[in-house]
DNA sequence: TTGAAGAGTGAACGTGCGTTCAGTTACCCT
DNA sequence: AGGGTAACTGAACGCACGTTCACTCTTCAA
């Protein structure tokens, strides 16, 4: 048999990419067979080079579209007019669209030495952008007078680890609500930096 | 041939872990080959199997020994008398100690999931164990009024990420001493979580 | 001097890998 | 009604994997 009814290219196409991000988050890209990807899928192996031309480009692809939709989210999100209220709205951002996003969150930071060099340099491109937004927040603040921050640099790697770090206990219909978790860090967070 | 002279397992052994451990960290547990090991030792494949009865046990043995002189260390160093002097001391031992084993910490972060259940559970038990630490110190610090902290849970959770995260960017003969670097972070610690 | 034990070799085992491709089927357009 | 094409199959390619094992060489105690 050859195609199934119902079957187009619109759904099996973004099926892969769904599939795949669900393996390699849980496996690791190197663990995970192209055979393992189809069979999610419900295709045959040979059927995935419909939509990617390897392996390796797989990866990229959702790497790639993960950090453009997070920096395309953050440029849609409505920006503080004060240093505090822009810091608070990264933060709460920050905690919210990564919890959404675990997956794709974890595949970012664990795969990126799997990719060839070029292609790493893309990803590591588009994260230092989004670094960026966060340290022109705290620049601005420390300029402003409003934040007290001896390195911005320093604060913004210090603070994206920490916002980062909820992904790896945070458990949906835990102990904490989304909302109560990102008080808490943003509480953190002022204090660390505030004026 | 057979044994060259002058080899022993006592030399082998640990060059085994050596070797394993940097292409572990440098390539991912699963893109590491048992060969590219013994290439990097010297010797076969096969006499690989004199020292690990498998490969995963091989990575479970970096691993577990990581977090036991990562524990060792820290019930070594001196206490602080008072909840302020104790964190300050956590943090700049977390972050110093961490900067000397970075790959050992970075695989001990990325390969948990290469394990077996039972080995993740031990190396698990371990990580908890070396959180509750901090934990401890902050719960110390809430009673005696000279920490505010909401959650202390959700605080060493945070701490612990951020700390970690200096290895991600931190690189010898940077920009700033590891000293430095301490104290800026122990700055932003004791700022988000004193009274 | 000898022989057991230690240390390592090198070939082989079956398996699964990423990728290719000729062939097959189902749908759409005319 | 029927031909073209998009979607997919299933088998095959060569290769590398983890692991085993009979064998060889070296060392050292008795």
């Amino acid at each position: 048999m050859a195609r199934k009814t119902g079957s187009h290219s619109e759904i099996t196409g973004p099926r892969i990419r769904a599939e795949a991000s669900r393996l390699f988050a849980r496996h690791g890209f190197a663990a995970v067979s192209m055979r393992q990807i189809a069979a999610a899928v419900g295709v045959q192996a040979g059927a995935l080079y419909l939509y990617t031309p390897d392996k390796e480009a797989l990866l990229f692809d959702l790497l790639k579209t993960h950090m453009e939709e997070l920096l395309a989210a953050w440029h849609t999100e409505p920006k503080g007019a004060e240093p505090l209220e822009a810091l608070e709205r990264f933060v709460r951002f920050h905690i919210g669209f990564n919890l959404m996003r675990s997956e794709a969150v974890f595949l970012s930071y664990m795969e990126l030495r799997n990719l060839s060099e070029a292609n790493f340099a893309v990803i590591e491109g588009l994260r230092r952008a989004y670094e960026t937004e966060l340290e022109e927040i705290l620049k601005a603040g420390q300029a402003a007078g409003a934040l007290s921050v001896p390195d911005t640099k320093l604060a913004t790697m210090a603070i994206i680890a920490m916002l980062t770090g909820v992904n790896t206990w945070y458990r949906e219909g835990g102990r904490l609500s989304r909302d109560t978790v990102e008080t808490i860090y943003w509480d953190m967070v002022r204090k660390a930096v505030g004026a």
